[in-house]
DNA sequence: AGCCGTTATATCGCATAGCTATACATTGAG
DNA sequence: CTCAATGTATAGCTATGCGATATAACGGCT
């Protein structure tokens, strides 16, 4: 990551993607930095700077819930997901994919 | 348009889809907002205060250059893409298609 | 014991860019 | 002759990803 044109894709696509985390079972923030590396293929290196925000906003729109726990050996903030925030994962994985797939038309003859 | 959520979507796609019009033929500011209402089936409705400022972005970075001309009909401001543009476009358009593979398939199980 | 890299969370302030509101000029239709 | 559509432009607001920085606990190595 780190260049301007990938923390911009990030925009429309991380809140998403954190949810998509969180809703497949409970993790800690550190996890999901783990978790959405791995599932990118090493593309996406999430910093800590832009995870703990965005965690907290999450948490005071109510999309996630938490609770400190210390029973797995750390002490470490373990996030769940709510059924509010499966509902706006699912409206914005299909608005996504919808928008995707319009940009994906739009751009076919130039991409490699 | 105009929710958040595509509002955030705009920022990784918007500069690579105006590129990719500008690349098809010469246009003015309107026609782009018109052709890219139109290739996104409506989704995409691109305020004036977004595209001109942008437009004006990308000429400063030469990767678009216009000219003033009213020989059909009005006195519009036509753009055309530069090499730079090309070669933006495509790195942009196959980064692009590479990252929304990636998200799709982290999303699949929660779109509709 | 002491050092250090990794794990783990947190916040401040900067920079970027999409949007609303506003402005202004031209053109064609009713 | 009014009004909607066409056409370009900018100021200011706002949201958010990021680098820098801070703090703390843990394990391994010498």
């Amino acid at each position: 990551m780190s260049d301007k044109f990938q923390s911009d894709l990030l925009r429309g696509s991380l809140e998403m993607m954190v949810l998509s985390v969180v809703a497949q079972e409970s993790v800690y923030g550190y996890l999901i930095q783990k978790k959405l590396n791995l599932a990118s293929g090493g593309k996406v290196k999430l910093p800590a700077g832009t995870l703990y925000p965005l965690l907290h906003r999450l948490e005071s729109d109510k999309m996630i819930k938490s609770r400190w726990d210390a029973t797995t050996g750390r002490k470490r903030k373990w996030y769940s997901v709510t059924a509010r925030g499966k509902k706006r994962l699912k409206q914005q994985a299909t608005q996504w994919q919808q928008y995707a797939d319009c940009v994906s038309q739009l751009i076919s003859g130039f991409a490699t």
